[in-house]
DNA sequence: CAGGATTGGTCAACATGGCTGCCCCAATTC
DNA sequence: GAATTGGGGCAGCCATGTTGACCAATCCTG
């Protein structure tokens, strides 16, 4: 007998689906060992970065902005922000409107190395939006917003300003 | 004096390059985490699901082959598939041309369990590739290609059948 | 056939980066 | 004055990655 399956368009067909979800995953990879290196030279890891690159994007955001930005615990972000703090790549200073919070910043030697790691960051997405041709990026873009639940997508947009 | 940047294209700037690195970031997130919920029922983590995932795509790929996928270590992957093993969702058997290699493959049970989990995947990347249309999704996948070393995508595209 | 290369398994030990539970303080808001 | 919010901290656990060494079976080649 043959398949039952309704009508549904060719590229929402399981084949299609798995093609995405491998493209995801090691695309995803890729680009992100490719500043391991750069990180593990300064005895850091994957979290230091992430901190550091929403640091760098967002100057002044507060602790609890990153926490719901990274989706991780105060704690497992506390160790991170206090050793980023000790190596003299963060500094903090209370906010104006309310003095609780903590609004966190890259020193100029953090500024650098953020701008260090984003540099290979930013060649290899490059060279992806290059060989893919300028058409291909919007639908890169439309894709992955697709995949941000409908209240994370605010905050992510936010960034770019 | 204005910038002296020279004539890249308005795409390769880098508040594109930074949208990209965060849509990346943040739908890659939200993708895994769909399946967490069901991977810890079964008290299996994400290095769990990713050795069925392959296992189930590519059934009788050698150990080597898996390896060379996840580009992990050995000692990593064997505890992985020894506890697969063990839960009675992986079985092997001796390869035929060459019988050190163990092929591996998923039992009923596993290949039931790997389905589910796939459901949930489907089901987000399907309504991020309705929403964003179907002409997007070939530029997600270039783009996503284009992140992929040479050597790389040919064992990425081998898992197409 | 002998010897080297390949495939795979296993051990100990360690690093990273998540997590929970519980407690604390200061500032703000009601 | 009480409740809430923002931030911090300790102890300890877990998942998953790492290195390095070593072994056994098998395959391939001279």
């Amino acid at each position: 007998m043959a398949a039952p399956i309704p009508a549904s368009p060719l590229f929402l067909r399981e084949p299609e689906i798995r093609r995405g979800v491998e493209l995801l995953y090691f695309g995803y990879s890729h680009l992100t060992r490719s500043i391991d290196a750069g990180l593990s030279d300064k005895g850091m890891g994957r979290a230091h970065h992430r901190a550091l690159y929403f640091i760098a994007r967002k100057p002044d955001l507060t602790v609890s902005e990153l926490l719901k930005l990274l989706a991780i615990t105060k704690q497992s972000l506390g160790r991170v922000l206090t050793e980023l703090t000790e190596r003299g790549l963060v500094e903090t200073r209370a906010g104006d409107r309310d003095r609780r919070q903590r609004l966190l910043r890259l020193t100029a030697e953090g500024t650098a190395f953020e701008a260090e790691l984003f540099e290979a960051l930013r060649a290899k997405m490059a060279a992806a939006y290059s060989s893919a041709g300028q058409g291909a990026v919007g639908g890169f873009w439309a894709v992955l917003e697709g995949l941000i639940p409908e209240d994370e997508r605010a905050r992510v947009a936010g960034l770019g300003r």
